[in-house]
DNA sequence: TATTTAATTAAAGGATAGTTTAATAAAGAA
DNA sequence: TTCTTTATTAAACTATCCTTTAATTAAATA
């Protein structure tokens, strides 16, 4: 299991909707900082900040490629975060039953 | 799907190792404050306001008995950010293959 | 070399978070 | 009623977060 030191800097992350927008973006592929920061109204060191919050949780990794970093999506503290919160599965399961555990089955299988 | 301000507040509860700790300890049974508050070597105002946190981010709720407030997990914000992190699931399922979704597989119909 | 492009660092300020001690509230028990 | 238990509120302080503008670095290009 994630640490709890790895779980505090990912949730961090993911608390801003500047940086979960960031994510959803680099989920259709890699970006550098300035395209990155071209959708918000805030400035460009705002963004770097932002990015560089994603990059310590470990959920952007960046390529240098001339002048350009090149931002690309780690999905691993993506994954911890997912093992964290199955951890209750068991309890919402057990609360709506089985009804909810065939829908997520059903999900699972499209 | 979850709106923004939901999930800004339940990433923001979640990145405390107090507030997770307290949520594990509320996933074995409700309990009151002074209990939640135990195990911790901070003052009880401080424990009494991560519990704020965690109710105003729906992942307790507080139920009134005489003297004590019988705090309870509630499993809604932990099941949208599982919503959430499943939108990368297919990234990380192609990045490791087919060997991974076969281990999480097992894992299900455990 | 001088200029432009991409991005970070520095300095500063306001807002929010986390914590403490002290005070208060609310209910039960002596 | 007085005391005790449970819990919150208030006041204060430090630290961290978010953001801005200005300055700087690094690389490409004219």
């Amino acid at each position: 299991m994630a640490d709890d030191d790895s779980l505090n800097a990912t949730f961090a992350a993911l608390a801003h909707p500047t940086r979960r927008a960031i994510l959803t973006r680099l989920a259709k592929g890699s970006a550098n900082v300035n395209t990155l920061a071209e959708p918000f109204e805030m400035s460009l060191p705002a963004v770097s900040n932002h990015i560089r919050v994603l990059e310590q949780a470990g959920l952007i990794s960046r390529e240098k490629d001339a002048q350009f970093r090149l931002c690309k999506l780690e999905t691993r503290p993506l994954q911890e975060i997912s093992n964290w919160t199955d951890q209750y599965r068991h309890i919402w399961d057990a609360r709506f039953g089985v009804m909810g555990a065939l829908l997520r089955n059903m999900k699972d299988t499209d």
